[in-house]
DNA sequence: CACCGCCTTGACCCAACGGTCAAGCGGATG
DNA sequence: CATCCGCTTGACCGTTGGGTCAAGGCGGTG
């Protein structure tokens, strides 16, 4: 139980060029079988084997499986929220600036299906499995999300663009739609284009958050 | 590989008074720890413990342990349903009749907060696991009643109380939603009052349905 | 050349856990 | 009393799979 703990790379190793290529390309191998099969159901060895490298070689990158995953969720979390920031028009008012990240996360949804099922899967791990290991470190970044949609929603309230209410609600009203969808397009119970997919829950989120009732 | 397969019952054992009482013990135990501790983190024999029992028992009244979970879905489901079917005023139109059923939902989902974690769990489970052992019957279930939704919805629609579009997609948000905020309350993120939360949710559908906007 | 440190291997270890089984108990029935 | 059958036990089994380790290659530096 006295495993030095890395409270952020203290067991972080130097890596030469072609470890870093190495690492990433056993980071991109446990992806597609993370998003194709599911996290309990990838094998390390199947990981190494569509890497082509031995199984101990996964064990010189990462300290465990779980911290393999949690690296991975990291990396996908970045670039949703890359993708988000780059979607808003910081000059447009609050209501809109949701929807347009709103959009811009279904659209990433749709794009990267398979990683992007590793952010549920991490919901679901965190719930699966009462083990907080990466649950820690993850769940910080979704709240981090969370805050920001708060954030907009409380300013949206003061131009009375939202009903009065807990914003705290309003936000997870519209984080839980986004991944409703994710969810249901990944089932394959959902064909529709990507476009007019993202349209249409960004039409929902506005008509959640305030009626644009406004129309009158 | 040639397990007796059982098209429904075929391996039904008779259980006299004592043995159903006994079943229902373990199903109680199996609850409590599926949903504290999640399926995957919980060992038979944490069951059986649970239920003061010895292992091997289980496997007189279940044959593995997905089916054990399996049928505490199902009766986890029907509860819900029923829930949902005694809420809903038949004589109203379809937008209040949804508005009713999710709010039933939610109030449903407050009052057994550790059982309806395991529609959640389930949820999870399948993405998890690959195999479709429990998933086949189990999304079955989970088709009834959207499709339940997707009709109220069309004919919301034929009545003008709600925009064109995909009907399917107004059902996967109203589904959606409520999954959402179940999440959101067994998380301890929101510390709203059940009421007060059931009637923002059933605002929350009915505006994104349609916008109440006719108001004017 | 000798040394060093990154990288790679694959055999090995071992604990966990789902599931099995032979044996026994106790109430009901004939 | 004998038999049957639903029920219960707990030791046992076999596999699976995450993680370890000793050994060796390979490129750069003194």
């Amino acid at each position: 139980m006295c495993v030095q703990q890395s409270t952020d790379g203290a067991d972080r190793r130097t890596h030469t060029e072609q470890g870093i290529e190495r690492k990433q390309q056993l980071l991109d191998a446990a992806a597609t079988l993370f998003s194709s099969k599911g996290y309990a159901n990838t094998r390390i060895a199947d990981i190494c084997a569509a890497a082509g490298v031995a199984k101990g070689l996964v064990y010189w990158y990462f300290p465990t499986k779980e911290e393999l995953f949690a690296e991975l969720v990291r990396s996908m979390r970045l670039q949703l929220r890359r993708a988000q920031a780059a979607a808003m028009d910081p000059t447009a008012d609050p209501v809109t600036r949701i929807r347009q990240g709103t959009e811009a996360s279904v659209v990433f949804m749709a794009e990267h299906r398979a990683y992007f099922a590793l952010l549920d899967v991490e919901r679901s791990h965190d719930e699966l499995d009462g083990r907080s290991n990466v649950s820690g470190v993850l769940r910080e970044g979704s709240d981090v999300y969370a805050r920001d949609v708060v954030r907009l929603v409380r300013e949206a309230q003061e131009q009375g663009l939202v009903p009065d209410g807990d914003p705290r609600l309003y936000a997870v009203g519209v984080l839980g739609v986004v991944s409703s969808f994710s969810h249901a397009l990944r089932n394959g119970s959902l064909d529709t284009a990507v476009d007019e997919l993202a349209a249409f829950v960004g039409g929902w989120v506005v008509r959640a958050l305030g009626g644009d009732a406004g129309a009158c």
